[in-house]
DNA sequence: ATTTACAAACCAAGCGCTTGCTTGGTATTG
DNA sequence: CAATACCAAGCAAGCGCTTGGTTTGTAAAT
C-alpha cells in the first residue's frame, strides 16, 4: 500500500482530515506556524489568517487553542503508526524492518508530515497534563512496533544494547534530523540517512 | 581537574555567575523554570518570585527577559565546553575519549546542570536571531571537540558512518535521555547508560 | 567612631499592549 | 429553512517592562 493510499484510507475512517479540506488546512497551517515560532509565540490571529478567517472563527471548530495542538499531534501519530506497520509488513528480515522502520520515521520526521512530527516532539510541554495522557496512549502502540522489531534483533545477536534504550536514543536521533537534516544540500538522501544510521549501529545489509 | 574545579576556575575569570549569588541563583531557578515550563510560559513575575524579589527588579539584573536565557545558555555551554576539554585530556585511545565525551555530555544533561541543558536544546526557537548567532560561535567550538575525536575513530577503521551524521545522531539521542532518563529508578546509572550507548555503536571496550 | 556620600539593589504601582476567547448577528450552503 | 460557516467588535486578564522613590551595603572623610 502506497503513503497516499494509507492516508486516503485514514481519512475515510475519519481518523484524520482531509487536508483539502477546511479543518485539514488549518491543521497543516498550525503544524507550519507551531513549528516555526512555536506553540506560544503563536496567536490565534496567526493561525487565522493563515486561512484566511477571523481569529473568532476559529471557535467554531476548536474549542480551544490546546486543542488544534492537540488535534495535529493525534492526527500525526495516527497517520505514522499506520505507516509504520505498513512499512513492517513491506520487509522480511529482523534488519529490513528496522531499516524500514527508521526509513519511514526519518520521512515523517524530513517529509511532508514533518512539521507536524517537529511540533509532536516540541511542544509537548505546552499540552495539559490530560491531553499528554491521551496522546500518550496512542504513543504506545507505535512505541510497540519499534520494541518488537529490536526485541528480535537482539535476540538473534544483531543487537548487543537493551532494545528499550537503543529505541530511545533513536527517537532522539531521528528525531534531531529535524533540525539539520536538509534533503536540498550536500547530496545526503534519505535512504543515505537511512544507511548512516544503520552504519552507526554496525548493522549495514553488507 | 574535578568538575567543582573546573567550576571556579571559570567563576574567578567571570565567565559563568557563581550559583550562591544573587545574578546566580537567579539564572539557575531560571533554567528550572524555562524548562519547567518552557521560556515564553514562564512570566517575568514568576522569575522573580522564585528568587524572592518584585518583577520589576529583575530588570536591575537584565535589560530584558530574552537576556536571561541568552546567560542560561552561554554560561551552560561555557561550562561544557570546559568539562568535555578535562574528558579528553583524561583519556588515552580515541575509544576511551568518545567514551568520555558520551559520559560527560550524559552528565550535563542529567545532572546538575541538566536543566540549562535541556534549556538550550528545547528552547532555542526563543531566543532572537541575533542572540542565536552570538550562541552559535560558542557552540561551535564545542562541537569541535567531538568531530576531531570521531574522525580519528573513522581513520582508525573503528566507525564506519560518516563522522558529522553520528555526531548529530548522538546529538539527538544523548539530548533525549533528558525526556526519559531518571537515575533512580531502574538501577541504570550514568555509567551504565554510557555503556549501552557504545553498545549500540558497537564501540564495547571489551 | 561617627558622619557623609553614593551606587547598587530593591519596592510599589501601573502603563500600554497583546492574548485567548465570547458575543450577537450575517452570509452561504444543501 | 435549518444548519453550518463566518464576521465585526470587544472584553477581561495577563504580559513585558517603566517609573519614581526608598532601603541597603560600602568606604572614604571627618
Amino acid at each position: 500500500m502506497s503513503q497516499n493510499q494509507i492516508l486516503q484510507s485514514l481519512i475515510a475512517d475519519n481518523l484524520v482530515s482531509d487536508p483539502n479540506g477546511a479543518r485539514g488546512r488549518l491543521l497543516t497551517e498550525a503544524a507550519r506556524l507551531f513549528r516555526e515560532k512555536g506553540y506560544e509565540r503563536t496567536t490565534v490571529r496567526d493561525l487565522a489568517a493563515a486561512v484566511g478567517i477571523q481569529s473568532g472563527s476559529l471557535f467554531h471548530h476548536f474549542r480551544t487553542k490546546e486543542e488544534i495542538l492537540k488535534a495535529v499531534m493525534v492526527e500525526t501519530i495516527r497517520l505514522n503508526t499506520a505507516l509504520m506497520q505498513a512499512a513492517l509488513e513491506a520487509a522480511e528480515s529482523n534488519r529490513a524492518k528496522l531499516r524500514g522502520l527508521i526509513r519511514a520515521e526519518l520521512e515523517s520526521i524530513n517529509g511532508q508530515t514533518g512539521e507536524a512530527m517537529a511540533v509532536l516532539v516540541f511542544e509537548w510541554r505546552s499540552l495539559s497534563a490530560s491531553s499528554q495522557a491521551e496522546v500518550l496512549e496512542l504513543r504506545d502502540i507505535y512505541e510497540k512496533l519499534w520494541l518488537d522489531v529490536l526485541e528480535s534483533l537482539k535476540g538473534e545477536g544483531a543487537l548487543e544494547a537493551e532494545p528499550f534504550v537503543v529505541r530511545r536514543m533513536l527517537t532522539g536521533a531521528l528525531s534531531w534530523t529535524v533540525t539539520w537534516y536538509k534533503p536540498e544540500r550536500g547530496g545526503l538522501t534519505l535512504d543515505g540517512l537511512t544507511d548512516q544510521v544503520m552504519a552507526m549501529m554496525a548493522l549495514e545489509s553488507s
